[in-house]
DNA sequence: TTAACTGTACCGTCTGGACGGTAAAGACTG
DNA sequence: CAGTCTTTACCGTCCAGACGGTACAGTTAA
């Protein structure tokens, strides 16, 4: 039997890694094995040119999303508290994903658009669909496209406490708009 | 007296002007240098490396906030009314030096963030004063956020009367928060 | 045996940057 | 006011290194 190709995994999350925390310019192929612990051939193995790693992000995004917007609409407390109370950048593997998703967007790299304008469509209809009002849910999407914009430049405080207040406040703003 | 370094600007538009329509990674000396309608030699007279387009656009674009910041505090509507009315990407010099920013912040420029927060700080602040409420300006800066990471990415409609809908409807929010 | 790698040696292209040259507008000097 | 010097504002070329990608021979584990 084969090996099971671990380093596949590996060399996609070296790939996230990098353009999260470097920058979509240096997630080079040497970087991404090096990172991965992989040699450059086996990434190549893998991914036989850089546009595949590209596409693999995009797609797990998408899956992620996928997977994130069913948790939403099951929310007992409902889609639009759910979503920008979780709009706050954690770390989660949906938020990294996401993170380089809007990087690879901003790198003008194909299909980085579509995706997360496939996305962002699908949250604000969750978001509409609950609270039944398009003008609070075009503010709940853009307080959420806030937060991130906010978190993919490292503008958000580093500390929890100070992360939960900016969140609580928006919260509070949801619940005025939409009680 | 010496000619009048008009190229210089030229070369500052042309590298804004490639950063927000290719990324940044396409503005490249010799893409620049092209843009402009200068020879290398010319642009690297001006700009002795890369780091300093990188540096001019940053601090134009802090120049431009700080012009901006006095608009805001001045409007008889109140700063939070026109932050969020000018926040919709219309293409104005400041809206492109920002998305210029913003551009560089992703792609890890030092200095890009520090200018960016600087910039966010202000708004806030004068947001804040006008509205008094700090859950109304946190919602007001989000929104402002969301609106740029949405045209940033390309994720605004095109048409203006759509734009004028969405703004409209972030308007009407504000309306319902600080009445 | 075979899939899943490692490792090395390349190649063509692009990129930032160094460098030497040049044309013209002032400034200085006699 | 003529001749010379200096500075400014560029141009054009060259280069080392990085990058994406190819090729291929060897190694390891199921």
């Amino acid at each position: 039997m084969p090996r099971k190709p671990e380093a596949r995994q590996k060399l996609l999350a070296a790939f996230e890694h990098l353009v999260l925390t470097e920058g979509e310019r240096a997630a080079t192929l040497d970087a991404v094995a090096a990172q991965a612990g992989v040699s450059k051939g086996g990434l190549l193995y893998h991914f036989p040119h850089r546009q595949a790693l590209v596409d693999a992000a995009l797609a797990r995004c998408e899956e992620l999303a996928a997977e994130d917007l069913s948790r939403l609409t099951a929310s007992p407390r409902g889609a639009a508290r759910e979503f920008l109370a979780t709009s706050v950048y954690e770390d989660s593997p949906l938020d990294r994903s996401l993170g380089v998703a809007f990087r690879l967007v901003q790198a003008r790299e194909p299909g980085a658009r579509e995706t997360c304008a496939r996305v962002e469509r699908h949250w604000y209809h969750a978001v509409l669909e609950d609270v039944g009002d398009p003008v609070v849910a075009t503010a709940v999407q853009a307080m959420g496209d806030g937060l991130y914009q906010q978190a993919s430049m490292g503008l958000l405080p580093e500390s929890s406490a100070e992360k939960r207040q900016i969140l609580e406040r928006l919260l509070e703003s949801l619940e005025r708009l939409a009680p």
